[in-house]
DNA sequence: CGTAAACATGAGGGTTCTGTAATGGATCTC
DNA sequence: GAGATCCATTACAGAACCCTCATGTTTACG
């Protein structure tokens, strides 16, 4: 985790404890950006993709935190770090289901602030699992996993399934012959009937459909995107 | 006794709450000890030095929650929760300046006590209490205990077995090799059969039964979750 | 339209891979 | 040091899979 290039929002309406939070984020090192009320912060939170947003339950406006907090969630997996006024628990509780990653009770001391976003920031970049997923059609293909998924429901492919959907998936728009298919899926010290590909290419076809693009290049072999 | 498995110490006179406080806590993985009074919590506290000490203000006998929380403080530097009545500002003052970490008034949430445990943990203990159990299925691996949790109940498992339980639970959802399960289990410098992994599998699925979904990657490995 | 070449598809049998139980050696416990 | 526990290895049976082949279908082109 780099401070340096972490961004934080931060959504508060009193001045004065939004001063004092961006004082103490700007010297741990993190680039802070204020909203005043939940419209800018969810403007803010869209255009910047931060790494943690910092939000007061009870925001000025048509929209309160927990609204706010319902919009990111909606559209991001953003930590969320709330801003609770004394003694509500009830808020707190509610803030925690609404899935907020932690809360700090106002008044709050900016050191455990800080280490709170570290603490969180810690948790989830350190879990956040960068994914080579690849996006074809309705399709995707997730590599780690070793999985296809059609709209979410995953399809049980064969080993060999798998590893020619990637290999095409990482040439997509491309049309490969047998002969490469069969180098890269197959290794190159692979000596065999070339129309094995063929039966691979069916049954990719029959299990995934019309989903995936999937096409035959005539003369040559095959071409997917 | 390990001193790292994650113990708490409640001092709380009424038997209501400490079930429900050692109910919760164990759900999440924490080792919990009961004292009833001011005597009792003290030499619980000494002798086992726990993560945590959560203490009612209003305790029966001779001494109170804030000598206690004096004499703890005296000795060590372990956090310090207060229970404190409802709207007695006073008394939660005072407990913050004897050196109190929190404090919460009853009556409260479990869930949010919960919530504030591994908060003052996550601040005080940098070493990774956040995500130290992971749920997978019906399962709750618990790393700092090494234990391996079905509705409450521990299941009985080799060392070997936890390992490989940990390193799977660590990899969610992630298609591992026989290889790549050797090395983060055995080590990288192990040399030996690549079915000792299946064996271990085996045992896993034998003794966790359907709760655990740990399935099978046709010619690759296995994937939990 | 007819033909040949290229491709699609379904099924069988051999092959590879996995599940599991048994074995013996190593380590821990008392 | 005996007994128990744990662990790696091996063997075998059964399951999953893959290649090949045979047959039917489509495409290209005269």
């Amino acid at each position: 985790m780099n401070p340096e290039t972490g961004t934080v929002v931060v959504i508060e309406d009193d001045p004065h404890i939004a001063d004092l939070v961006d004082l103490y984020l700007r010297r741990d090192g993190f680039r802070v950006l204020l909203a005043r009320d939940g419209e800018e912060g969810l403007r803010v939170v869209k255009q910047e993709d931060p790494w943690i947003v910092i939000l007061d339950v009870g925001l000025p406006g048509a929209r309160d935190g927990f609204d706010v907090c319902r919009e990111i969630r909606a559209s991001s997996n953003r930590p969320v770090l709330f801003l609770t006024a004394r003694d509500d628990e009830v808020d707190r509780v509610l803030g925690l289901e609404l899935g907020a990653d932690d809360y700090l009770v106002k008044p709050f001391s900016p050191r455990e602030l800080v280490a709170r976003v570290r603490a969180i920031l810690r948790r989830t970049r350190e879990t956040a699992v960068p994914q080579d997923i690849v996006s074809v059609g309705d399709l995707e293909v997730d590599l780690r996993r070793r999985e296809a998924r059609r709209m979410g429901e995953v399809v049980a492919l064969t080993t060999r399934e798998f590893d020619l959907l990637a290999f095409l998936s990482g040439n997509l728009g491309l049309a490969l012959s047998r002969q490469q298919l069969l180098d890269g899926v197959w290794g190159a010290d692979w000596y065999g009937d070339e129309r094995t590909v063929d039966v691979h290419v069916a049954q990719l076809r029959k299990k995934l459909g019309e989903c995936l693009p999937l096409a035959t290049v005539w003369g040559v072999g095959y071409r997917l995107g």
